[in-house]
DNA sequence: CTGAAAGCGCTAACAA
DNA sequence: TTGTTAGCGCTTTCAG
C-alpha cells in the first residue's frame, strides 16, 4: 500500500500533476473531460492533498488564528464560548482552519502558520497586536474598539446599548437613574458610561454626583458602590450596572437593605450571561450578539486575506434589551 | 530586505544547512563552537524556521486538534471554556499548536494537519472517532468513558461523585433520596444514576419506584419529574439532580409548591456551573476538574504522539462536593 | 562531528 | 487547455 500523492493521481487519470492541482484548486481552465477523470481518480485512490505541501508551495496556510486572553471570570468564560461558536461556524463555512492560542499575553501566536489573526479583545495583548500589525498580517480585533489605529474592529455598540437602557428606565418613569460602571480602563467600560451620560443628558435627567459609581465588572466590586447608592439620602430609583454580576450583587445588596426589587428599585445589567435568567430576581439586561461578532470577524478577515478588502472596517453590532423582572414602573411617577 | 531562510543562516554562520537544522532540532551531534555560531546567526538575522517546510519535510505537524460538538446549552458553554482553559495551557507549555474544530458531527477534522486529536465528548461525533482510530492517529476522548474501545479516555468519576452525594445526604439524615437523571443515552447520565443506585443500596436506603425520574440535563426537563416527586404522597426529603439546571428547576418547583428549601427539601446539583452560586437558593453541587481534564488529555496525547505510550489510558478524575445552601439536616431524623 | 544531495508533495510561471 | 519545470524551506540519509 504505497502512499498516494498528486503524482499517483495524475498517473491514474492520465494527466499531468498540474492538471490535478488545477482541479483541486478549482482553477477554471480544465476541460470537463479531464476534470471528471481527475475527480474519479481522486475518489478511487482516496486521495487527500497534503496540506503542508500546499502551504509550503503556495505560501498560504488557509488557517486563521485566534488569540484569547486567559481570563478566569465567568463572563469571559461565557464570552469565549459564544465567540467560538460564531468563529467556529464561519470557519467551517469558509473551509478555513482555526488555530487557537490562549495566552496570558506572554506567549505569542505562531504568526507564520496563519494567514490572519483574530484578537478576542486585546486587553493584555497589545504587544501582539503591534507585532502583527507590523508584519502587516491581516487581523481584526473583537470587542475592543480602537479608533486610533488603522485596524479592523468589530464590537457591540455599547454606547447605544447604554442609551437604550436609560431610555427604557426613563420610560418606566425613573428620573433618578444611577450607574455602576465597569473598569474604566477598558473601552467597553468607558463606552457604557458614555452612553449612560449621553442619554441622561438627552432626556434632561440630572446626573447627581453620587450617581456614577465605579466597579470593575466583577460581582464583589459592586458591593460598596451599591451600598453607597442605596443608603444615600438621595437614593436613585434605578441602577444600571455595566455587568450582570454587578447587577446581581446590586440586587442582593438592595434586598439585604430591606429594599424590594423591582418594587422599590429597578436594576438593569449587561451581558445576558447565564446567571441573568437564574438570578433570584430574573434580570433585565442587555444581550450582545457575541457569536455574530465572531462570525462577522472571520468573514472580514477572510476578505482581507483574499485581498478583496484593504481599508480597515469598524463595525458596531446592535444589542437587545431583554426584559425580565428586575425593573418596574417607578412609584414616584405622577 | 530578502527573506531569510535556513540557507542564509547557514551562510552567515559559515556552516551547512544541515548543521543549522541540527541546532534548530536540538540534535546533539554539533560542536559547541558551531552551535554558538549558528545560534548567533539566527539571532542576528531574526530567523524563524518555516513551519510548513518543517512539516512537509518531517511529516510531523506539532499540532493537536480538538473537536468540539456545537451544542447550544449553557452547560456546554461552560464546559467548553473550562476545557479550553486547560487544553490551552497544556498546549502552551508543550509548545504545540491547537487546531480547533467545532462541528455538528457532519464536518470532519482535517486529519492530515494534526499529529493527534482530542475529542471533547464524542456525542454526535462517533463517526469521526471511528475514522481517526482507523487511521491510527493518536487520540483521546474526554468526558465520555468508553470501555469497549481501545481508546484513551479521560473523564470525571461520575459514579463516585454520585455516591458522594448520596452519602452526604444520608449523613444529613435523609433516607428518602430521589434522583432526576440526565439523558440516559449518555454515559455521564448512566454513571450518575449508577452511582446513586449503588450508594443507596450500600447504605441500605430504599429506592422507591418513583424515586428515579428521568430528565435530560436541561432545566425544563426537570419540571415534570420534580412535580411528580414533590406531589407524591411518599415525597422524598432530598433530590439529587444530575445537572445544576435541573437542580435549580427543582428548587423553583418546590418553592412554587410551597415547600421551603432547604428546610423541607434538600437539593444537590451537578457541574458547579455559573448559575449554582447565583441561584435563588445557592446550590450545593458537584464540582468537576474540567480544566484538569483538558490539561491531562493533552499530556497523554503528546505521549502517544511521541511514541512514549502505546496502551490506551483510562483515567477518572475526582470531583468535589461544594456545600452551599440547598441542603439541610432532615427534620425527619430522630 | 559535518556536509552534499535527495527528496517531502504541491503550486505556479512559462511554454506550448 | 495542457504540460514542463522550477522551486517552496526544511529534514534526513549517507558518506566522509
Amino acid at each position: 500500500m504505497k502512499k498516494i500523492n498528486i503524482e499517483e493521481v495524475a498517473r491514474a487519470a492520465g494527466v499531468s500533476t498540474t492538471t490535478v492541482s488545477r482541479v483541486i484548486n478549482d482553477v477554471s481552465t480544465v476541460s470537463e473531460a479531464n476534470r471528471q477523470r481527475v475527480l474519479d481518480a481522486i475518489r478511487r485512490l482516496k486521495y487527500r492533498p497534503n496540506p503542508s505541501a500546499r502551504r509550503l508551495a503556495s505560501g498560504k496556510s488557509n488557517t486563521v488564528g485566534i488569540v484569547l486572553p486567559r481570563f478566569a471570570d465567568m463572563f469571559h468564560s461565557f464570552y469565549v464560548s459564544e465567540l467560538i461558536k460564531g468563529v467556529g461556524s464561519a470557519v467551517e463555512r469558509l473551509k478555513l482552519n482555526l488555530l487557537l492560542h490562549v495566552t496570558d499575553g506572554r506567549s505569542f501566536v505562531d504568526v507564520s502558520t496563519v494567514d490572519g489573526i483574530l484578537f478576542a479583545d486585546i486587553d493584555g495583548n497589545e504587544d501582539q497586536l503591534d507585532f502583527v500589525m507590523n508584519q502587516d498580517l491581516p487581523c481584526v480585533v473583537l470587542n475592543h474598539f480602537i479608533n486610533e489605529l488603522p485596524v479592523s474592529c468589530i464590537s457591540v455598540d455599547n454606547r447605544a446599548a447604554a442609551e437604550q437602557v436609560v431610555d427604557y428606565l426613563a420610560k418606566l418613569g425613573h428620573r433618578d437613574i444611577a450607574t455602576i460602571t465597569g473598569h474604566l480602563r477598558t473601552p467597553v467600560g468607558i463606552e457604557r458610561l458614555d452612553g449612560y451620560l449621553k442619554a441622561m443628558k438627552a432626556r434632561g435627567l440630572e446626573v447627581k454626583p453620587h450617581f456614577v459609581q465605579r466597579g470593575d465588572y466583577s460581582g464583589p466590586s459592586a458591593r460598596e458602590p451599591a451600598k453607597r447608592l442605596l443608603t444615600h439620602p438621595d437614593r436613585p430609583t434605578a441602577i444600571f450596572a455595566a455587568s450582570d454580576e454587578m447587577a446581581v450583587t446590586t440586587i442582593e445588596t438592595a434586598l439585604e437593605l430591606g429594599l424590594r426589587v423591582p418594587e422599590e428599585l429597578s436594576v438593569v445589567g449587561f451581558d445576558d450571561s447565564p446567571i441573568a435568567a437564574f438570578a433570584r430576581v430574573p434580570l433585565t439586561t442587555v444581550w450582545q450578539p457575541l457569536s455574530q461578532v465572531g462570525e462577522m470577524a472571520v468573514d472580514v478577515l477572510s476578505k482581507f486575506i483574499a485581498g478583496k478588502q484593504r481599508q480597515p472596517v469598524k463595525t458596531l453590532l446592535g444589542t437587545k434589551l431583554i426584559e425580565r423582572q428586575s425593573c418596574r414602573q417607578t412609584w414616584l411617577e405622577r
